[in-house]
Order: structure tokens, then C-alpha cells, then sequence
RNA sequence: UCCUCAGUAGCUCAAUGGCAGAGCGACCGGCUGUUAACCGGUAGGUUGCAGGUUCGAGUCCUGCCUGGGGAGCCA
């Protein structure tokens, strides 16, 4: 007897048809009349289930089966039978069906509709769900997709280190990475801490940012990426911040602000074009119950350019419109949520990268500009998420690299290493940070980070 | 951290300050092709916690806890 999945069965059923066949999976509903039944079988191989058909005839323990709940494992041999005038393709008309694991009465998930806040509270069972088992398989396979994006490009996948000891990008509050014993010596209450004594010798954390590391590779291997979790001690509640969470930080040398952009757009629209094609059940279930407009919202993306303009020009188009802000728009600050929904979404309704901010509101590695005001950064804004990437060309020359540090205040000494990379053989450089959960939410139009990612961290929040 | 909304059966939600309810799920029964089936029945409650006002509080007041949404910060 040959044992397949639903996925081969799917795939493939001609092949299969009337053949006698066995496989496994869980129940998603049970649906019994007097003398035959119908359950719904998901193995997890395939977005969809299957229905098996099975008959007091032809099973000797019917009245078990008629009682088996949701979340039930089973075994089922029986024969493949195509259904054509049916709601469904085919059907597995069952000979056999073995409990192989029991769900009793109080399991959670019911063939009913959650609210996402419950499912959150049994993350270890919302992956059975039709949400989640698409949400899932699409984090999995995006994540295939940008290997192969940056591979075929002949990109060097470097392994940034989790734990470090730089917390000089200030960016959000750090996870401090320690073995001292916080009820005894050497910390002690009222006198500072003898890190000296700590496993590294210093003050550690983990890592906000694997770029730093990422210029490094780059200015050996030429084109580089990272592809790693991050973590931020932020107090943030949002629906698009976690604790915990991965990115995508390609860096490439010999390259400006505009191959850096030319890169970020490809890969989006590669990105696209791979869900679109590899996987159509899961994204018609988006289309359907998440965002109705998910669909043709990304295949207008696939084929339009990203608009460019810079800060400046922003400031100009937010400073002209009817539309009433919150926040005052004002050269020299930073654009608010709302102003960067305002272009992305009413003024041009698809993704645009604004490029050249004020150096104050920018992190000391970007590229001074000749204006010497405004520096080579580039944030890419989507509708519906707002930044899911930020990146700029990066400061190559020493002398200024040096100025801007002390500008903000940081010690060359513990940058040691990142200015010996202008130091021998630097050249100019750019790089930019796809945060990898905010492209699934992107791309799939969910709306909450805490729903694409498996066991989410968050303030207070780290069950599971 | 700030603003805001909410918390009632396992889940999703009702209930003018006056008998705490429905649908789904569960359980029992019915049904010869169901599609989150359908039909009949049964069980299921310390109304988030602690106080207060009132003849009477799910409902009003105070504090706390938990969750959602928005903002800041950012990816």
C-alpha cells in the first residue's frame, strides 16, 4: 500500500486515480449521518484538506469514527476517487480508518471562527488553523525566497554574531547578555557593575543589527547579506514591533544610494512574483478573508516603479496638502507615521523610497551628502505597513566617518575595527534592513506582527 | 511610556440600574452526499479582581489586573 500526502494527492491526483492508497494527517471536521460520513483531513503537507468518505458498510468500528473530534489523528486507507460535479476534485472513499491520536471534547480549536486574540493564547495549536497554517507556510517559504534571491546573485550569506558588545547604533533599548549573578557579588546595590568579572570581560547584548558586521564581509567578499534574528528591549505595543524579530541587511560594495534602491526594489518584486507563483492556496485565502485587495494590490506592484523622491520634496508635497496632521511637517524633523502613510497611500498608492534626510535624525555611519545637511539614506514606505526598509550609502571616508562620531557622541575606540575597514581598502558602499516580518505582513495583509511569527515576543509576552 | 476601547458560558457575542440569554462548540438522539451540513433535545455562569453607591449592580463610582487599537521609538 503506498502511503502519500495530501500535497502528492493534490499535486498529482490523475496519477492516483482509483488507485488504493493510505496516508495520515488531522481532523478538521467530522460530519456523520446514520450510515456514512465525511471528514475533512489535513496532514499538514498541503494548504487544503481532503475528504474521506467512509461508510457503516465498509468499516467495522463506523460507530468510533462518527465520534472522532477535531484535532484527531487518524491513519485512512481507502481509494481515490475523482468527484467532478462536486464542490471538491476528489475524494478517498475509505476501507480503513486507525484512531492514531485521540482529541477529546475541550480542544480549543472548534470549526468555527477565533478572534486572532484567543489563537494568540494557543500559539501551540494555531498553527492547525487555516490563518495560521497559511501565515506559516508562506514565513517559511519567503525565507527560501530571499536565500535564493541573494544566491543567484551570487551574495555570500554571512552569520552576524547574536551577541556583541557594540550598542553604538542606538537603536532602541538593548538585551544585556550576562552571567553575573544579579543577587550577589559583583553587583551590588548602589555601586556600578564590575563587568570586568562577566563572562566577555565587558558589557554585552544582543544584537540590534548584524550591518556593522555585514560592512566588514562586504568590503571582502563584495556583495554580502545577513539573515538573522534581531532584538530590541523597546517598551513599544504596537502591531508592528517585537522583541524579537528577524532581518534581511544585504551589503554591497562598489555600489551608491541608487544601486542600493535598484537592489531593494528587485527584491521586492522578486519577493512577489515567488508567492504569486508557489503559493496560489494560501494567497487566494488572503485575497479572500484578510485583505480583499491583496491580490491586485501586489500584481499592480510587480509591473509598476517605485516612485523616488527625497526628504525634501516630501516635506514639500506634506507641507501643500489639505490633509490635517497630527504632527506639524517641518524641514529638519522627522516625518511621522501619518506623514508617511499620507505618500505612500493617498499620494502615490504604491511603494516609494525617500531618499536624503537631515544627518541629524540619522544614524553616523550614513553618507554625508555635498550639501553637508542631509545624508544618503533611503527609507521604503508601502502602503498599509508604512517603513519596511531602511538603508543608506555608507560613510567611506575616514575623516568625516570620525567627525560625525564625535558628533554623536561616539568613542572611536570602541569602533576600533569599523574605522580600520576605511582605513585599508574602503570604497564606497551601501546596505539596507528588510525587516522579514513586516514583508510577510506586507505581503500577506495581516495586520498584526504577534500573527506572523510563530512564538512572538513582546512586552510582557513570552509563553510558549 | 502616553491616549483610547474592552473584559459576561469552552469560543463569538447579547442583556433601559430590576428573572443572566443566544449562536457555535460539547453531550444525547434523528437524517442515504455532507462541505465551518442540517433538525430536535440536554448540560454548561463567583459577569477579570478588590472595594464603594443603591431597596436592588453585568450595568454607576474608585483602584488594580489582563487584552485590543492608536501614538512615540523603529525594522
Amino acid at each position: 500500500m503506498e502511503k502519500v500526502t495530501v500535497r502528492q494527492l493534490i499535486r498529482e491526483t490523475d496519477t492516483y486515480d482509483n488507485k488504493q492508497l493510505s496516508l495520515s494527517g488531522w481532523i478538521r471536521n467530522n460530519r456523520d449521518q446514520k450510515s456514512f460520513g465525511f471528514i475533512s483531513l489535513n496532514d499538514g503537507t498541503h494548504f487544503n484538506t481532503i475528504q474521506i468518505v467512509y461508510e457503516n458498510e465498509f468499516l467495522s468500528n463506523y460507530d468510533q469514527v462518527a465520534r472522532l473530534g477535531v484535532g484527531t489523528a487518524i491513519s485512512v486507507t481507502g481509494q481515490l476517487v475523482l468527484t467532478p460535479q462536486a464542490r471538491q476534485p476528489f475524494e478517498i472513499k475509505a476501507t480503513e480508518i486507525v484512531l492514531e491520536g485521540d482529541s477529546p471534547a475541550d480542544y480549543p480549536i472548534q470549526p468555527k471562527r477565533h478572534s486572532r486574540e484567543f489563537l494568540r493564547e494557543v500559539a501551540h495549536l494555531r498553527p492547525r488553523t487555516n490563518l495560521f497554517s497559511a501565515v506559516f507556510r508562506i514565513r517559511s517559504l519567503l525565507a527560501y525566497a530571499i536565500h535564493q534571491f541573494f544566491q543567484d546573485k551570487g551574495f555570500v550569506y554571512l552569520h552576524a554574531p547574536i551577541i556583541t558588545a557594540s550598542d553604538t547604533e542606538g537603536a532602541g533599548e538593548l538585551f544585556r547578555v550576562t552571567t553575573l549573578d544579579p543577587t550577589g557579588h559583583p553587583i551590588a546595590k548602589g555601586k556600578s557593575v564590575d563587568y570586568s568579572a562577566d563572562f566577555f570581560s565587558k558589557k554585552t547584548n544582543l544584537t540590534v543589527s548584524g550591518q556593522l558586521e555585514a560592512e566588514a564581509f562586504a568590503l571582502a567578499f563584495k556583495d554580502v547579506y545577513t539573515f538573522g534574528p534581531t532584538f530590541r528591549a523597546e517598551n513599544s505595543n504596537t502591531t508592528r514591533h517585537a522583541a524579537e524579530f528577524w532581518m534581511i541587511e544585504p551589503e554591497i560594495a562598489f555600489a551608491d544610494l541608487n544601486d542600493n534602491m535598484n537592489l531593494a526594489e528587485e527584491m521586492i518584486k522578486y519577493l512577489i512574483n515567488y508567492l504569486l507563483e508557489k503559493a496560489n492556496a494560501e494567497m487566494a485565502f488572503f485575497n479572500q478573508f484578510v485583505d480583499k485587495d491583496l491580490l491586485e494590490k501586489l500584481q499592480s506592484i510587480v509591473t509598476a516603479e517605485f516612485t523616488r523622491i527625497t526628504y525634501t520634496q516630501a516635506i514639500e508635497i506634506l507641507g501643500e496638502a489639505k490633509e490635517k496632521f497630527e504632527y506639524s511637517v517641518e524641514w529638519g524633523k522627522d516625518l511621522q507615521t501619518e506623514h508617511e502613510r499620507y505618500l505612500t497611500e493617498k499620494v502615490f498608492h504604491k511603494p516609494v523610497f525617500v531618499t536624503g534626510y537631515p544627518k541629524g535624525i540619522k544614524a553616523f555611519y550614513m553618507r554625508l551628502n555635498d550639501d553637508q545637511k542631509t545624508v544618503a539614506a533611503m527609507d521604503l514606505l508601502v502602503p498599509g505597513v508604512g517603513e519596511i526598509i531602511g538603508g543608506s550609502q555608507r560613510e567611506e571616508r575616514a575623516e568625516i566617518l570620525e567627525e560625525r562620531m564625535a558628533e554623536c557622541n561616539i568613542d572611536k575606540k570602541d569602533l576600533w575595527w569599523y574605522l580600520d575597514l576605511r582605513k585599508y581598502g574602503g570604497v564606497k558602499h551601501a546596505g539596507f534592513g528588510l525587516g522579514f516580518e513586516r514583508a510577510i505582513m506586507y505581503l500577506t495583509g495581516v495586520s498584526n506582527i504577534r500573527d506572523v511569527i510563530p512564538f512572538p515576543r513582546t512586552v510582557n509576552s513570552c509563553e510558549f
